[in-house]
DNA sequence: CACGGAACTGACAACGTTTACCGCATTCCT
DNA sequence: AGGAATGCGGTAAACGTTGTCAGTTCCGTG
C-alpha cells in the first residue's frame, strides 16, 4: 500500500469549520453545541451532533489542551515491581479515569533512589497535569520538592514519609506487618526468618517494624541474623530464602515483604526437600496473582492496590478540576489491610 | 497546605519569554539555541541553555504539538491478558521511546471483538499520532477499516489475518504450536489434552493448527474431544484442566496455551493427585515470569513478546517521523520462537 | 574599503479551539 | 407596548510555540 503511506500526510483532519459548512451554522455555535452549553435550540444541537457524527469529527485536543492551560494526560511512575502489581495501580487509575478527558501515561523508571532529579525532570518534560507517584518514588523528598517548586500535583500511594505533602493514600504498613507476623507466632514458631523487601522501599522497614512489634506482644525475641535483604524480585528471593534454609538450626517460618519472594521461597524449600507447610511456613505479602496460582497458596496480606490506585486518581483528578474558590478536598485516604490465611502456613513440626 | 492547592492555579509556568528576558535574546534565538538549529553562536547558545536551566524552563509541548499537527503520543491497546503480558508489551515499548519525544497512553479495552467501532472511538478520541495493536484488536478488520478511514497509523502485533495491512509484527504461531506439540509426541504421548486460549484470539487456532500438523507429522491422531475451550485465565483454565482430567482414559499430556493455563494445570493436577511430569506431562505457551516461578517450571514456547513489542514502536515511530518523499519502510518483521524445555514435560508412564 | 556570510532582531502568521464582546432578530413575559 | 430572555452570527483575541521573511549588525577576508 504506498498510498496508505503518504496519505496520513496529505490527509487533513477534519475540523469544527468542516461541521459547521456541513451543518450550516457558524463554529461558534459549533461548539456550543458539541460542549452542551446553553443558547443553543435543540434542534441545531442535533443537526450539529449529526453532522459531527458523519464527519467522525474529533475535537483537536491539542488545540483545547492549548487553551485550557492542561494536558489532560496524568503520569504514573512506578518502579520494576512485580507486574501483577504494576497491571493492578494501572487498572485502578484506569478504572477511575474510564470515560473522563484525562489519559494515563506510564512512566517506569528505575532509580527513583539514587536519581531523583532526572525522574523529576522527566516528569515536567512530559507535560502531565498531574502525576501518581508509587513507591519510591512517593517517598523521594529530592522529587517532593522539585514537584512543589514547579506546581506539579501528585498523589502519592502508600507513601511513609512526610505524610502531610501531597495527596497521600496509605495503608498501615506497620500494623498489616504486625498482622501476619503474629498470625505465624500464634501458630507456635520462634525462629522465624525474614526476607526484606528493596531497602530503598520506605514499605520495607514499616513492615519490619511490624514484626518487632508482633514479636514484642508474643514476648518472644526477633533474631536480627535471621533477616536477609531482598529486593522483591523471585530471583533474589530464591537466594535469600536458600541463605536462611541452609542456617543451622533453619527457621520453622519464612515471612517474605512480598508474594513474589515467598514464591520463590517456596521454591527453595522443595530444592531443599522441605514439605511446606508442613516443615515450613511460608507468609507473602500483597495479594498478588502469584500468592494464588503458587502451590499451596500463599498465606498472605492483601493489600487493596487497585483500589489504593483509583482514589489516587479520583483525588488527583479532583484537585485538578477543582475551582480556586472551590471546597478545601479531603488530601489522605488510610485503607485497610487484611490477613489471608491460606495454605502455606502452619504450626510447627515438633521435634 | 492551603497556599498549595491554590498556587497551581494563580502560578504561571515559565514560557520561552522568560528565558528570552534573562538571556538577554530573542524569542526566536531561545528557540533556535534549544532546538540545536544552525545559526547560533556557541556562546549564544550556552548562555540560552543556562538561563533555561536555571529557570527550569520546559517548553510546552502542548503548544509545540499543535504548530506540529503530533501529538507525540503512542496508544497501546490491550486485552485483560495476564499481568506479565502487559508489562512485556509495555516495557518493549517504552523501551524503543525511551529518550524520545513520544509517550506511551494505555488503553486496555475488553471488547474489542464484539465492539470494534467503540474501541476505534476510543482511540480517535483520545488524540494518538499511532497506535500498537495487540491481539485481538490487531485482527478486527473493521477496526482497521476505521482507522484506516482517520487515517490513524498503526502496528500489529502478532496478527493472524490480511498481513498486509499496516505494520506487521509476528510470530510463526503455528509452527510455535507444532514445535511443542512435537516434543511431547516425542516423547511418545498419544493421549493429549489441549486447553484452547480465548478463541476470540486468532492466535489460538493459529497454534491449534500447529499440534494438528506436529499430529500428522508422527502419524498420530488428535482427538478432537480432548480439547476445551479456555480464556488464557488461571480461573478458567484450572476448571477446564479438571475436566480434562476426570476423563476416562485421562490424558498424560496437556498442551495448554498460555503458561497461566499451564500453571492451573498444575494446579489441577494436584488436586487430582497426578504427579507431574511422572503422571501428566504439561505445556504451557509464551514463556511468562509464571513458567519460571511455576513447580516444576514449565516447558513452553519462548514468546519474544518484548522484542516485537520494542519493533512495533520502532517501525510505527519510523512511520511517523518519515518524510513524505523518503524511503519506503519495512512494514513486516517476523520474530523467532523458541522451544523452552523444562521440568514439567516427560515420557508417559508405562502401564 | 567593499563584500559575503553568519548571527541575530522584529513583525507577523499559523496551528484549532474557546471565549469575550457586541449586534441583531425573534419570542416571551408582564 | 416595553423590556427581557433566547438563539444565533461576526469579529477578535488568546493559548505558546515555530516558521517565514525582510532587515540589521558584526566579523573576517580579499
Amino acid at each position: 500500500m504506498d498510498s496508505n503511506s503518504t496519505e496520513a500526510h496529505i490527509s487533513r483532519r477534519t475540523t469544527i469549520i468542516d461541521v459547521a459548512k456541513m451543518s450550516g451554522v457558524s463554529p461558534k455555535t459549533v461548539s456550543r453545541a458539541l460542549n452542551d452549553e446553553p443558547h443553543v435550540s435543540a434542534r441545531v444541537r442535533q443537526l450539529v451532533k449529526d453532522a459531527a457524527a458523519k464527519l467522525d469529527y474529533h475535537p483537536n485536543l491539542t488545540a483545547q489542551s492549548l487553551i485550557a492551560r492542561r494536558s489532560f494526560l496524568i503520569g504514573l511512575t512506578y518502579e520494576r515491581p512485580s507486574p501483577s502489581y504494576v497491571v493492578d495501580l494501572q487498572n485502578g487509575a484506569l478504572d477511575r479515569m474510564h470515560n473522563g478527558r484525562y489519559r494515563l501515561v506510564v512512566l517506569p523508571f528505575n532509580h527513583a533512589s539514587e536519581r531523583p532529579e532526572e525522574l523529576g525532570k522527566l516528569l515536567l518534560r512530559t507535560g502531565l497535569d498531574g502525576v501518581l507517584l508509587a513507591p519510591p518514588a512517593c517517598d523521594q523528598i529530592e522529587l517532593l520538592d522539585l514537584l512543589d517548586r514547579q506546581g506539579l500535583p501528585y498523589a502519592r500511594i502508600t507513601p511513609q514519609k512526610d505524610l502531610e505533602r501531597g495527596i497521600v493514600i496509605t495503608m498501615d504498613e506497620v500494623a498489616a506487618g504486625q498482622a501476619v507476623a503474629s498470625h505465624v507466632l500464634d501458630m507456635g514458631h520462634n525462629r522465624v526468618g525474614i526476607i526484606l523487601g528493596d531497602p530503598a522501599h520506605a514499605a520495607s522497614l514499616a513492615r519490619l517494624e511490624g514484626y518487632r512489634r508482633a514479636f514484642a506482644a508474643h514476648g518472644k525475641i526477633l533474631d536480627e541474623n535471621l533477616i536477609v535483604t531482598g529486593d522483591f524480585t523471585y530471583a533474589v528471593g530464591y537466594d535469600a530464602a536458600l541463605d536462611l534454609l541452609r542456617r543451622d538450626p533453619a527457621p520453622t517460618a519464612i515471612l517474605a515483604q512480598n508474594d513474589d519472594m515467598a514464591a520463590a521461597t517456596l521454591a527453595a524449600a522443595r530444592a531443599m526437600g522441605l514439605a511446606v507447610p508442613d516443615e515450613l511456613s511460608v507468609a507473602g505479602f500483597d495479594d498478588s496473582e502469584v500468592s494464588r496460582t503458587a502451590w499451596p497458596q500463599l498465606t498472605t496480606v492483601h493489600q487493596p492496590v487497585s483500589a489504593m490506585a483509583w482514589d489516587a486518581a479520583d483525588r488527583l483528578i479532583a484537585r485538578l478540576d477543582a475551582t480556586p474558590d472551590g471546597p478545601t478536598l479531603e488530601q489522605r485516604h488510610e485503607h485497610d489491610h487484611a490477613l489471608l490465611v491460606r495454605g502455606s502456613t502452619a504450626p510447627p513440626p515438633v521435634r
